[in-house]
DNA sequence: GTCTATAGCTTGATAGAC
DNA sequence: GTCTATCAAGCTATAGAC
């Protein structure tokens, strides 16, 4: 049935999100996700005929649930721009304390799957993170402040530079350090 | 001999170098790396006695290459610091585009080994990185400008940040958009 | 210190039944 | 659409000779 189908599709990808974020691309395997999905492989292949597409279906469902996260970090902000970003890198330290924090699932993917260039993944990432600039560059435009496109940009280099030192340090004060450029960045007075 | 000792261990990195960083860690297997220095496996797990001690090594020998070209960049660029700081940048937006250059190989380690927290790799990775914001906050203090520490973390995360931007759209753009950021943060009047 | 050879296991993917 | 069963290849690591 098409409904099950949708079901068991989820878990599938629920599971692979678990492990492909958890441990890695590369050390999760399809016996385990199959497994903890709680089905068997021939039905993993069947709606996933190959790694390669799970991987990007893992980043895909990833897309929505990641900015609108960041949005809900603006948004619960009270204040003018930069006071909001500075709320949205200090909710982001916050996060990075958890255990099951492991950094940006798209920059480490792009990072794991650089030795293949075409790789279907690779798309989406890229897709994904051009959308949350879009996106910030929409909230920065709404406050009428000049270069939108280029503040957009910035921030987004200063958000993912962020993570990035978290990730390789463990500390989250990177974050909060990052939180004061970009909240500089969509300043009027630079 | 412990002279041949040395060369063989030489290749062995080397070849490592050339699979971690082209193929990604986990996808480079030990098979490929004696094949590619052209030893056997039994020689290559006699130097290294497993394949996590040959990523850290093979991490800890880009540590000062890695350094003394940041150095090399800055010191080729000439004005005061933030213009040395755009010329850095400018080159780093150069090289991305060379087919070799795949990102930062201690942000790729780190993001591929997120789920193995006490890798010996992680360790050495923090610590480059560590050591190349303290020659960072050298570079700044030596300029008289306040607060070194703090503005030398805060390049190292738009550096950081521009590398990971740019290997995720591979848009060497985007170090030239961080190159203003960096330049803005090292400028006495913010 | 380097070799040949291989153990022991896991991997991504498939065959065929129902 | 989901199952049981299995493949061929690849993996890390080791044994024993010299």
């Amino acid at each position: 049935m098409a409904r099950d189908a949708n079901v068991t599709r989820e878990q599938i990808i629920q599971a692979a999100d678990d492990l492909f974020y958890g441990e890695g691309i590369r050390s999760a395997s399809m016996d385990a996700i199959a497994a903890r999905a709680g089905v068997t492989k021939r039905t993993l292949y069947y709606h996933f005929p190959s790694k390669d597409d799970l991987i990007a279906a893992y980043l895909a469902a990833r897309d929505e649930p990641t900015l609108s996260r960041y949005a809900a970090w603006l948004d619960e902000t009270k204040g003018d721009l930069p006071e909001q970003i500075l709320g949205l890198f200090e909710k982001l330290a916050r996060v990075t304390k958890t255990a099951r924090w492991k950094g940006c699932g798209f920059l480490r993917a792009a990072a794991e799957l650089a030795g293949t260039p075409g790789h279907p993944a690779l798309k989406v990432g890229s897709a994904h993170k051009k959308k949350f600039e879009a996106w910030l560059a929409g909230c920065i435009a709404a406050k009428g402040l000049s270069d939108p496109a280029l503040r957009a940009r910035q921030v987004m280099i200063v958000i993912d530079g962020a993570v990035a030192e978290v990730l390789i340090h463990r500390d989250p004060a990177y974050a909060l350090a990052a939180g004061q450029v970009a909240a500089a960045l969509v300043t009027k007075t630079m």
